[in-house]
DNA sequence: CTAAACTTGACTATTTTAGTCAGGTATATA
DNA sequence: TATATACCTGACTAAAATAGTCAAGTTTAG
């Protein structure tokens, strides 16, 4: 039970993000240099944060990318959903009445994967960028 | 983030032993056809929980397994210290200062995964085997 | 015009997972 | 005592997932 870098990552590259942002667009490539990822890992995942909706890009010279929206408004559950770093502990399908096993009924544990699911997903509900930035906020490059 | 085959089994198997250990030891084979996971790999498993002290082996014709305690004292905690499974949610090492990037100091996300690991650790210790058997037990073969 | 920076898609080495396989050893029971 | 049952151990491996790399673009500020 492990979180993936892709999910690591695209939440440290978006407080990167969200520190500097009030002044200019953010280039990956400094976010890369700051943050110690690849740059072309990181494409990647902004490509999927863009998609979503988390970030706006500006292309060319001097561009970057962008908060689409503010800190508080941005949960761990969305960043998450965005680059399909997603939370499975129960194996089978949930919406089936089929066990993992597959069996007509759900196994015997079931019951308990899908609290910790719950117990899992009730954390990143209910943490958001801003709780992340404290009072480290930066207000000069 | 996802739960491996081999705590899901550990679990699974134990809750199907404990329901059954009352009366007899219960065999691998049994487990094995009840909850269809493979016997060479619960064999594994149980090699691990016996070597933690969570099961006992009876050898021989009629042999078999039985808990090493009550159920009430084994916590899904324990369970998966056995098998392995761990809750990995930093990248760095816990004790180092360095940070996982290889720098000197911890990254800007470290307090949230420590954070998010506590959170999921503190599940596994609140539950126990007897919370998931629940009135399911069986009284007879 | 040119360099900075986003965009897209394909490709791949490494690691982890989820087992299998092949040989044992111990013991209850007939 | 013979035998079948069931534990015991270690090595091996196919498949999947991960964590990237690589290549070839397009857009736009200056
Ligand atoms: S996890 Fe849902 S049936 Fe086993
Ligand atoms: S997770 Fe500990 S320093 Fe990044």
């Amino acid at each position: 039970m492990k979180l993936t870098s892709k999910g690591r990552y695209a939440v440290m590259a978006l407080v990167d993000l969200a520190r500097f942002d009030n002044i200019n667009p953010v280039s990956l490539r400094d976010i890369s240099l700051r943050q110690g990822i690849s740059l072309d890992y990181l494409e990647q995942i902004f490509s999927k944060l863009k998609k979503n909706e988390i970030v706006k890009s500006i292309r060319g010279t001097q561009g970057g990318y962008v908060l689409n929206k503010k800190p508080n408004d941005i949960k761990l559950t969305n960043i998450f959903h965005a680059v399909d770093e997603k939370v499975k502990t129960v194996q089978c399908k949930k919406e089936s009445k089929k066990g993992c096993n597959g069996k007509a009924t759900k196994c015997i544990t079931h019951n308990l994967w899908d609290e910790l699911e719950t117990h899992i997903n009730t954390f990143f509900e209910n943490k958001s960028l801003k709780d992340l930035l404290n009072n480290n906020k930066e207000t000069r490059i």
